[in-house]
DNA sequence: CCTCCACAGGAAGCGCAGGAGT
DNA sequence: ACTCCTGCGCTTCCTGTGGAGG
């Protein structure tokens, strides 16, 4: 509270902050563009796919041409609306449908009814009020990984029953293959036309953290150091700008709590480890109660423990406890998602006539998870 | 070459919560 | 009050499998 601000504007720096101008995309600005321009003279457009990595700009980019057609139209006197949901997040068909639904100024109750009434009502809304729709679906591999193609066939042949009305999408996906997943039917609809965002390059990066960094901080501020600093560390796998972005400002904020008068390179080496830990007891703390009892008892067993031996940890910690314990099956679901989160890691080995299992390992430390789990009120007595 | 251990992981379904319509 | 809907966490039942020892 001392010190001055370093900040100018720091929304400049978050990941879904859409600047007014998106450099190195010019060309799928255009083609998307393009593909939409039709709305404009009031005829039907193609259906569109994106792909890319993520952090390569596929939604700022879709949201931006987006939010200018819609002010286009409107200036135009026309009905043009688009409607988003970020698949992964929403989770499930029902709550994409009710993302889509309050896109459109309908009001869905979280859970209740049925995903055809849903659909139902987003269709004769769209109908009657004449209304074009763009529907932008973000990060739909998981849609399609997780429940199939059946909500899209539907979306995709919508068009049949909605004479007023016009429902046009746009698939965003950081996967290739997912279109194997797909009904052919359902992807030469769904991809009439494709748009690729290519990785950005080491200096594209750089001069996009530039550009934020100009707008986020304050004059002389940060150094140049600094900036090239973060693009370094998060672009060294692929040009991910997501995660540069959320360095620079995390070592903004590391900065400004030490009360220094300018961000230099040791804050983003800070904020690099910052962002690691938040990450881990994040992790750690949204666990629910068995997954934490059970990497309880692979923390406290130590190394490499077969499937069997940590269930019979984990059950006798339940036992002792008064906790009713869950299944194996459960458990290796459990242990799998363990697994994914990279809190422990998992190998699978074959001991011949002695049966096969996974060996697990813990790959936080015992001090680490003992910290945080401590404030829970369950398993914080039992440890 | 076959067997068989000690699990992995797929499929189905159950019970509950939370809500709508009637 | 009753029926019907979905999501979620979980169980039950099941089939699959790499390789040491027979």
């Amino acid at each position: 509270m001392s010190g001055r601000s370093l900040y100018k504007n720091r929304d400049a720096l978050r990941s879904d902050y859409i600047p007014s101008k998106l450099p190195f995309r010019e060309k799928q600005i255009t083609s998307i563009g393009e593909a939409l321009a039709p709305l404009l003279h009031g005829s039907k457009c193609s259906n569109l796919l994106i792909y890319g990595k993520t952090g390569t700009g596929k939604t700022a980019v879709t949201k931006y041409v987006l939010m200018r057609l819609e002010e286009k139209a409107s200036k135009q006197g026309l009905k043009v609306k688009f409607a988003y949901s970020n698949t992964r997040i929403a989770g499930t068909e029902y709550r994409i449908l009710s993302d889509v639904a309050q896109s459109l100024g309908l009001s869905i109750p979280f859970t209740g009814l049925a995903i055809s009434e849903v659909f139902g009502r987003i269709k004769s809304t769209i109908n009657s009020s004449e209304l074009k729709i763009v529907l932008v679906m973000d990060e739909i591999d998981f849609l399609v990984r997780n429940y199939g193609d059946d909500l899209l066939y539907e979306l995709t042949r919508a068009n049949e029953q909605l004479p007023q009305g016009y429902l046009s999408i746009i698939g965003i996906s950081n996967d290739l293959k997912f279109k194997e997943f797909l009904d052919p039917r359902v992807l030469s609809s769904l991809s009439e036309e494709e748009i690729v965002f290519p990785p950005y390059t080491a200096e594209e990066l750089r001069a996009i953290l530039y550009d934020r960094a100009k707008m986020a901080f304050f004059e002389d501020s940060i150094t140049e150091a600094s900036i090239n600093l973060c693009a370094a560390l998060a672009g060294s796998e692929h040009g991910d700008a997501r995660r540069a972005l959320d360095l620079l400002r995390v070592s903004g904020e590391v900065a400004e709590r030490e009360g220094a008068a300018k961000v230099e390179e040791k804050h983003v080496r800070i904020a690099v480890q910052k962002i690691e830990q938040d990450r881990m007891v994040e992790a750690l703390r949204s666990l629910p109660l068995h997954a934490k009892l059970l990497l309880w008892s692979i923390v406290s067993l130590g190394e490499a423990n077969s499937t069997g031996e940590v269930y019979d940890r984990y059950s006798n910690i339940c036992r002792k406890n008064g906790i009713e314990l869950l299944t194996q099956r459960r458990v290796t679901m459990l242990l799998s998602e363990l697994d994914l989160l990279g809190l422990i890691a998992t190998n699978l080995i074959s001991k011949g006539r002695y049966g096969r299992t996974k060996k697990i390992s813990p790959s936080v430390q015992l001090q680490f998870v003992r910290e945080v789990f401590k404030e829970d009120p369950v398993i914080g007595s039992i440890i």
